[in-house]
DNA sequence: TCATGGCTGATTGTCGACAATTATGGTATG
DNA sequence: CATACCATAATTGTCGACAATCAGCCATGA
């Protein structure tokens, strides 16, 4: 199951319409537009979906659907519940913060394999999603969208990097479907981006050293310090929110 | 998705016939027959499945076997290729050592959480495996079956003691179904049975002293040496295969 | 002898219909 | 007025049948 992630960086780029060559069976095509629509919030999260409703939105019969609905079950996406129905998840603040430590320990050891395994074009490519990265900010400084984009690009590239396919399954197949869900739910701005800039470049700079054990420390770092953010973010709105109410 | 296996410390025990309360559907109970035959080696790895096949063996139609096998597919306890069929996976060396990374980066971070989160309960429940697990040894010197389910009863444990469902449900409902599978294919005897006794014993003691960075440590010498271990060991028979060939 | 073509059988993909279960609303009763 | 019960409607679970695709085999030709 080396599925579409490892295709192609951004499927959400994608009109997921006709869709990709390989895509060559209702189920599979309905599963890829059902998982652009949850990522990009189009169906709300919390929001209850039936079957009779799904056939008749994507114009298919209820089999194909509910392998689709299966397989949304399996990446998360969906819960169910037999013979009560599915809904789209929603991710609370304590959810995603195991996401955080569960990405913390995954992503850590890509960047670890990554400095051993990663080739020279890869490092180069690595590069130019930075220079690109941060050209645009100097463009759009404030409209942290790309921003969001190509902190996921790197991310990525890095798993890709590190050689191990079953950590790409994991990292691009499940969780990064769940972060992109989260940005969208919690609708989270792009936040600290020099910081993160300059921890991307370090992070390079050890992947190209093929020091290992730093690269590992470093990324590890970032993606904890992007996790206290995410969580000092969310505990000031909620002070906010009870400031505002008393 | 909280599924069987956090309820059942090893599934493996079950008859899994009619099975538990809340399987009711014949896709769930067929999943979790499916999920143990293959996991035991009942169905050889790397053989086709076809789904008349299935369908008839188990009695059922052919709609919830193939939402059952999608869920397979998902695990990554089958490969599907469309208009073709599926076939039970068969690890590659290869494979089992990417596995093993994802391991120790999975693990080790659980022994970090658990050594925050554990309870007194947790942790006297824990030390009381590892005397079931060593008084066994006592009895079945070279017998290593019991130890290796025992072992894996030690990791599981201290999965569900990080108190973080993400991490529960990638090791416990994926990860640790392929580790058996791999068991089974290699006919893997339980190795160094000694030295992870006292490693096990150390990553309790930090544990109950609430050093998290200790237990991380630990753990993740632990499953690296056991991956070394793994990989020494294949290293030599396709020596001694050469040999003999030779 | 080997490659190429079509044919046949089987398997997978898809559909519509029926049965089982659950949620909802109304009604009767304390 | 609140609560419990029941009937109805909708949704989910399951099944069998039909269409589309693929693998294997045999015949034909170079």
């Amino acid at each position: 199951m080396t599925s579409l992630a490892t295709r192609s960086l951004l499927t959400s780029a994608e009109t997921a319409e006709d869709a990709s060559p390989e895509v060559r069976t209702l189920a599979e095509r309905v599963f890829h537009q059902l998982q652009d629509a949850i990522v990009r919030g189009e169906i709300a999260p919390g929001s209850k979906i039936t079957e009779p409703g799904l056939s008749k939105t994507y114009g298919i019969s209820r089999g194909p659907l509910r392998e689709a609905m299966r397989r949304l079950e399996a990446h998360r996406l969906i819960e169910r519940v037999p013979h009560v129905g599915a809904r789209v998840v929603q991710l609370s603040m304590q959810e995603l913060l195991e996401l955080f430590d569960v990405r913390e320990a995954l992503e850590s050891m890509a960047a670890r394999l990554a400095a051993e395994h990663m080739t020279k074009d890869e490092i180069a490519g690595l590069r130019n999603v930075l220079a690109v990265h941060e050209s645009q900010d100097d463009l759009k400084r404030g409209e942290a969208y790309y921003q969001r984009e190509g902190d996921l690009d790197f991310h990525y590239r890095i798993v890709l990097g590190s050689h191990n396919k079953m950590l790409m399954n994991l990292l691009c197949d499940d969780l990064y479907y769940l972060v992109r869900l989260y940005r969208t739910q919690f609708s989270a701005s792009g936040s600290r981006p020099h910081r993160a800039f300059v921890e991307h470049h370090r992070i390079v700079d050890a992947i190209e050293a093929g020091d290992a054990e730093l690269a590992e420390l470093l990324m590890r770092r970032h993606v904890s310090a992007s996790r206290e953010n995410v969580a000092d973010r969310y505990a000031a709105a909620l002070e906010q929110k009870a400031q505002t109410i008393g």
